[in-house]
RNA sequence: UGGGCUAUCGCCAAAUGGUAAGGCAACGGACUCUGACUCCGUCAUCUGUAGGUUCGAAUCCUACUAGCCCAGCCA
């Protein structure tokens, strides 16, 4: 591979040289007519071109002119070097290309060096030519330049010709991809930047917490081919849930906080629950979790008249705080306006976690945090930026989700989320997985993200 | 008849003449101190349509249909 090491000027010198090399071969012409006529002669579609002029230069005249573009001793954009072929062909690729230009621009390796450059169809053959390349992968649009392509190749004349394959490019659906569409949602203040998590630039996916890992196995899952495919967002959900499944703690975060008090547990106790970080996993450790008389729950996990099959917490229902006891509603609270603000209940000592007792059995397990203890932060979760279709036929406006960013900024987490730091991942039990926030957190105001939600198969009528 | 390409389950995708893999999603059920995870089961007599060849076709042939790409001295 060493000996395939080019740096800058060792391509612009190749390609130089094979454009010498063409020229001689009487396949290449310096063309003098202006872009607009070079446009005119080329057809349409469906017509034909026609021969330029100057097709028929000698080659010495040829070598003389394209030595002085080089020089410099004409204008920008007055001459170009164009590959002889087809002015007929079907391809409008082949219908003389200009493969070389007169432009004046600093390059970045190489500065003020050259004053003539190659254009794409004639640099990339000749790019993998010279690194050895043996496949050159790229997208669907290019098949039609493929012919192109061979024909540099092999008119320049390489021992191993490199080959060009197209393949289609990754779509999804409801999220925008286009740069034009991001720059827009990005200059018009909806997103929080080229990173902004509902985004699916590399670095939104950062910042929305999608591990390397995720983004590997999605592209392993959905496969290369040259059907044109939309792959369904789910798909690379499910590949985060996966990855995250083993590698996160599992700990507590009320959300949608409300008061749930424990009647009959003594006022000023506190017992520090040992609680295993994933169940799945034991070398993610154990940790302590606080437990008293006043805890926080989730708005949702009570309901004063619950349909069927509702397993959460309701007057004379019993459920089991996760890692702690059984409680039973005994009452509830209302405001004047009639919100419940606070739920009672009572708690049976002997169903402690770890105790094994089995007396009897409960079908709801709800997550909890002790007030006392709680971390205040705000969560924030993410859906998809677009709805369903994405775009306006008519305009090419975007129709964007109301719902894609829902800020929360009363959630109470355990102690533990004290010590967290930027882009750490955990699962907030029965809620999802969710990263702190590398923009926006600080210690003083915890800023987390919604990765993804957990799956539910619960389905209230 | 301008040229190129693509059509297989809601989504992604195998199978290149031997009788339609797999994953996601969905839906049943078991299990469960996460309505998660896990486990079990269901999910294309059929491969854009219509013909043809063949003992046998998603694969070969013919004709249609639909969609995508191409007229930068951009990449």
């Amino acid at each position: 591979y060493e000996d395939r090491l080019f740096f800058a000027s060792d391509y612009f010198d190749h390609m130089y040289e094979a454009a010498i090399k063409l020229i001689k071969k009487g396949k290449a012409y310096v063309c003098d007519l202006t872009p607009e006529e070079i446009r005119e002669y080329r057809g349409t579609l469906r017509e034909p071109g026609k021969n330029s002029p100057y097709r028929d230069r000698s080659i010495e005249e040829n070598l003389e002119l394209f030595e002085k573009m080089k020089n410099g001793e004409f204008e920008d954009g007055s001459k170009v070097l164009r590959a002889k072929i087809d002015m007929t062909s079907g391809n409008i690729n082949m219908r003389d290309p200009i493969i070389y230009r007169v432009a004046r621009m600093t390059h970045h390796n190489t500065g003020d060096k050259w004053c003539i450059y190659p254009m794409y169809d004639f640099a990339h053959p000749i790019e993998d030519a010279i690194e050895g390349v043996t496949h050159s992968i790229c997208t669907l649009e290019f098949e039609d330049h493929r012919p192109l392509y061979d024909w540099v190749v092999n008119e320049v004349g390489y021992e191993h010709p490199p080959k060009q394959i197209e393949f289609a490019k990754l779509y999804f659906e409801n999220v925008i991809t286009g740069k034009r569409y991001i720059k827009k949602l990005v200059e018009d203040g909806i997103v929080d930047g080229w990173d902004d998590p509902r985004l699916v630039s590399l670095s939104a996916l950062r910042r929305r917490g999608f591990t390397p890992e995720a983004i590997r196995m999605f592209m392993e899952l959905s496969g290369v081919a040259k059907s044109h495919s939309v792959s369904d967002y789910a798909m690379f959900e499910y590949c985060i849930r996966e990855d995250l499944k083993m590698k996160a703690n599992r700990m507590m975060a009320v959300l949608d906080p409300i008061k749930l008090i424990i009647d009959n547990y003594p006022e000023d106790q506190v017992e520090y629950l040992d609680v295993e970080n994933n169940q799945e996993n034991e070398e993610l450790g154990m940790r302590e979790v606080a437990f008293s008389k006043e805890l926080y729950i989730e708005r949702e996990d009570f309901m004063e008249e619950p349909p069927k099959k509702y397993f959460r917490l309701f007057p004379g229902n019993e459920v089991r705080l996760k890692n702690a006891y059984f409680v039973k509603c005994t009452d509830f609270i209302k405001d004047e306006a009639g919100n419940i603000v606070e739920i009672h209940c009572t708690y049976d000592p002997e169903t402690k976690s770890g105790s094994g007792f089995t007396g009897r059995k409960v079908k709801g397990t709800i997550h909890w945090v002790s007030v006392a203890h709680a971390v205040d932060a705000e969560v924030r979760l993410y859906e998809n930026i677009v709805e369903e279709d994405g775009i306006n036929t008519e305009d090419g406006s975007l129709k964007l989700n109301p719902n894609s960013l829902v800020v929360l900024n009363n959630c109470k987490l355990e102690k533990e989320f004290e010590n967290v730091d930027k882009g750490d991942r955990f699962q907030f039990l029965r809620h999802g997985f969710f990263c702190v926030d590398t923009k926006d957190y600080t210690k003083e105001h915890p800023v987390f993200n919604r990765i993804v939600s957990l799956k539910s198969s619960y389905r209230p009528s």
